[in-house]
RNA sequence: GCGCCCGUAGCUCAGCUGGAUAGAGCGCUGCCCUCCGAAGGCAGAGGCCGGGGGUUCGAAUCCCUCCGGGCGCGCCA
């Protein structure tokens, strides 16, 4: 009587194929008509099933009856009379128009199965072979990294892991803008460090950055060369101090990335693609395109053309190239050598997305450039606003916050939420070892897993993680578990496709509810050995999913919470 | 003035290419540790999805418009 004994059970996506097409057919047969916009999707309500298609409303004007009552027939004609899909599907029903299909635990099993196998790999793809180019963290290094773009690492690290995983080479690089008038400012505020520490009263320039990163630089320039420079002019020091500024903010830069656990591929030095020619070969190429003119002394480029609102000035008037003009160069090349080209930029740049895409279309490589905006974060502090202000000196680096919060609660709560949504960060909350901190909650579902198993017995947990002991699993909150996990790769590549690292945080702490919510339903070390086996598998494959998101995430997977005295 | 983003539960936010009675966390109320980690689970209260039009079988989602908040509109970077 049982209809599932010799043959395996096709996977939940070999099932939905197989049902697609039979209601297609069927449709076919008894309306004369093609299904257009046919989706399967899980249903918010665990009540309507695993799996409900609205099939039935894009028939209903061709077929000239009710969605419900076509959904019936369907029902009927592709499931119920056609034992070989009857047997995937424990339960059908038409409601409201839809068709909602519980499928059977054992289409589930199998993706429990393939989680054993892949262990760390479960939801990775093949190589494309496409290349991506990757900018994101960019800053100017004229002082610490600071919170917003500790969001913009986050992010942009995130969605690196994630097109990794979904196959893509992904080259991510950081432009070091380290050729405009900041660095001269730069020098000249070190320059004034330099000066204080024999002379107090040396002035420091008025627009000059303040904040005490720059006394330990001085301090080693003073102790390096010591006098030195004290009475000589501007342009014997400068170029000196502005460099070795850069150096200096750039490697401490480096150090905090690497804190955030973070690697880049390439630190492009801007003064570099100057010096080396790339900034004058992207500028002649857009000419040999006829897309520059000079007006007034100055080089620009129509960009008028590609949906910019005006022409942007590359050289002005004085000869000096303009922060555009480098970043034509830059896209230029990174265009060139990779299939597609992704900047994540800050919130004061929205201004300069038409620019950036224009330039691709200017260079023949329109659709291929992608601009996303991470949006600014603002800091609490148990409810309290903490004030943040550059010019004041008021900064928040994030080393500080790193400090306060540790590394995995930064990770997570950057890469939280949506990216274009503005982000309220409450340190507090952050560092709290209680449930309101999503952080801990998904850490502890990794923890508690791990656990359980440690107190399983070896050998059984050896054999349960083979794959072959699953056929009890068959609890609700079985079934919603294995649906997550089964979800995992499809996360994986939304999280590529709309740029969106969010989905994934959410998928952590989906995972980690419905994890909770299986251990509180089902014991796992019960008596039954069959069901024990079972659930150890279970248990076994959502480590593996878990411990596989928050590896994206950049969180750590801790084998064990340790808990602080409580109080 | 123009452009981009946001407006969803008391708070912080999800809601994927339009789908069913709009979800989660926190906070609030009440239960659950003789049992694998209670940093957990279960149940409950709480919402004209900023307002108004339109498209359609069906709109938080798409279009128009208005209101409210943030940001950007340099021969700065």
């Amino acid at each position: 009587m049982n209809p599932i004994t010799t043959d395996r059970m096709p996977t939940p996506e070999e099932a939905l194929v197989r049902i697609d097409r039979v209601i297609r057919d069927a449709a076919r047969a008894r309306y004369g008509a093609d299904v257009p916009n046919v989706t399967f999707e899980a249903p918010r309500r665990p009540e309507f099933g695993d799996i409900a298609t609205n099939v039935a409303f894009g028939l209903a004007k061709a077929a000239r009856s009710a969605p419900q009552q076509i959904a019936q027939t369907l029902i009927e004609d592709a499931i119920l009379s056609r034992p070989e899909i009857a047997a995937l599907v424990v339960e059908a029903q038409a409601t409201a128009g839809f068709i909602n299909l519980r499928l059977a635990p054992q289409c589930w099993q199998r993706v429990v199965e393939r989680a054993l196998h892949e262990g760390a790999r479960y939801g990775e793809f093949p190589r494309n072979g496409t290349r991506i180019s990757l900018e994101f963290g960019s800053a100017n290094p004229t002082g610490p990294l600071v919170v917003v773009q500790g969001r913009a690492l986050s992010i942009g690290a995130t969605l690196a892991a994630a097109f990794d995983a979904c196959g893509y080479d992904v080259f991510t690089e950081w432009i070091v803008n380290d050729a405009g008038g900041q660095v001269e400012t730069l020098a000249r505020s070190l320059y004034a460090r330099y000066r204080q520490i024999a002379d107090p009263s040396f002035p420091f320039p008025e627009e000059g950055y303040p904040g005490d990163y720059l006394l330990p630089i001085a301090a080693a320039l003073r102790n390096e060369f010591g006098a030195r420079y004290d009475d000589t002019d501007e342009s014997i020091w400068l170029p000196l101090f502005g460099t070795r500024g850069r150096d200096a903010l750039v490697a401490e830069q480096q150090r905090t990335v690497e804190r955030f656990g973070i690697h880049y591929d390439l630190w492009q030095s801007e003064r570099e693609l100057h010096e080396t020619g790339k900034v004058r070969a992207g500028v002649e190429r857009l000419r040999e395109l006829g897309l520059t003119y000079e007006n007034e002394g100055a080089l620009y480029f129509r960009a008028t053309q590609f949906g910019d609102d005006k022409d942007r000035v590359l050289v002005k008037s004085d000869g000096k190239p303009t922060y555009y003009c480098a970043d034509v160069a830059y896209h230029y090349e990174k265009l060139k050598r990779a299939d597609r080209v992704i900047d994540l930029l800050g919130p004061d740049h929205h201004g300069y997305i038409e620019r950036l895409r224009g330039l691709a279309s200017a260079f023949g490589y329109a659709g291929k450039l992608d601009v996303a905006i991470a949006q600014q974060v603002t800091l609490s502090r148990g409810g309290e606003q903490v004030a943040m202000s550059k010019r004041a000196g008021e900064i928040v680096t994030l080393d500080a916050i790193l400090d306060e919060v540790g590394v995995d609660a930064a990770r997570f709560f950057f890469a939280m939420l949506a990216t274009d949504t503005p982000l309220a960060f409450d340190l507090q909350l952050a560092t709290e070892q209680s449930n309101e901190n999503p952080v801990y909650y998904v850490q502890y579902g990794h923890a508690r897993i791990a656990s359980v198993l440690r107190n399983a017995d070896a050998e059984e947990l050896r054999i349960a993680r083979r794959g072959e002991t699953l056929a009890p699993l068959a609890h609700a909150s079985e079934i919603a578990l294995m649906r997550r996990i089964e979800e995992y790769p499809r996360v994986l590549q939304s999280v590529a496709n709309t740029l969106s690292p969010h989905r994934l945080a959410r998928f952590a702490r989906d995972i980690a509810a419905d994890f909770h919510a299986f251990y509180g339903e089902c014991r796992i070390l019960c008596d039954e050995r069959d069901e024990r086996l079972a659930r150890l598998a279970l248990a076994s494959a959502t480590q593996h999913v878990l411990a596989n998101a928050l590896r994206v995430l950049g969180v750590g997977a801790p084998e064990s919470m340790e808990r602080l005295a409580s109080s």
